[in-house]
DNA sequence: AAGTAAGTGGGGGAGAGTGGGTAATACAGA
DNA sequence: TCTGTATTACCCACTCTCCCCCACTTACTT
């Protein structure tokens, strides 16, 4: 299951550390791409394909559908893991997401993100602020 | 049943013990997120798959339940137990809730809270104050 | 009053993360 | 073509955190 939250260090050689935790779920494979608000996102092998797919499929008519899977799929590159189960940030992704040297890695159920720290912090107070419009969502899902 | 209040140390390396009554309902497996009013919320594996999945399956390109999905689940955690019934917090979970020495463990029926002991009182305090108030809006939900 | 179950706290070892060194490969320029 | 440079990938070593185990204390029960 890939949920959490874990701070790592990316080195001078744009190396990241992937939790234990997590890698262990990806050793079949797994896709980094470009994701929405300015984050990584790294998708297992299986939920890739299906959102390949989907991605694939959308009309290419239509402007914003054609931007977002250009988004997606024109950054997206396999992952890889050294002996010690990091992997390697490509310069276009990094300053995509614009990582600097502490980063969050977070479990979001069928993707990981990757997001600088000061942004990772900066977007949770934004959110925590709304906590009434959470409340109520929390509600909508029946808790 | 997850009813009652107890109070138990966190110690220094941020584990909780658990109490007893509860240890044997969770058993089976239970996750640890963010809950509101900057509490935590402990959910037995069963409800919270349920709620994961409605989480994850929620439009991707939608900003709001974007955002929404990723605070609840990248702030998850699978709760484990060690020999002696108690589990560790992490840290942006005990930041997240406040928590210092002394925490409150509360059993809601279907979840357990977590709160900080001085935030606990004086959430009850006001409750108690206003509780003519909340009554009339339990009236109005038909309770 | 003693025994048992539950909570508190600490020490040590294994595993995970960090960071640097080196060899191999690719590339550019002479 | 050969050489020098740069980048990548693999390997190794150190540190720290987390997990497991054990001992002590407290409270409740009989």
């Amino acid at each position: 299951m890939l949920i959490g939250e874990f701070k790592h260090n990316l080195d001078a050689k744009k190396r990241l550390a992937i939790p234990a935790k997590f890698r262990k779920e990806l050793g079949e494979g797994a896709v980094i791409t470009r994701g929405l608000d300015n984050c990584l996102f790294v998708f297992p092998l299986k939920h890739w394909n299906q959102l390949a797919e989907k991605l694939a499929s959308t009309p290419i008519g239509q402007k914003d559908s054609r931007s977002f899977a250009r988004l997606i799929l024109s950054g997206a590159m396999e992952v890889e893991f050294d002996g010690l189960g990091r992997i390697v940030i490509p310069e276009y992704l990094k300053s995509y997401a614009e990582l600097k040297r502490v980063a969050v890695v977070a479990g979001v159920y069928t993707r990981l993100e990757i997001w600088d720290e000061d942004r990772w912090t900066a977007y949770k107070q934004n959110l925590e602020k709304n906590s009434d419009a959470i409340a109520e969502k929390l509600g909508e899902l029946g808790i």
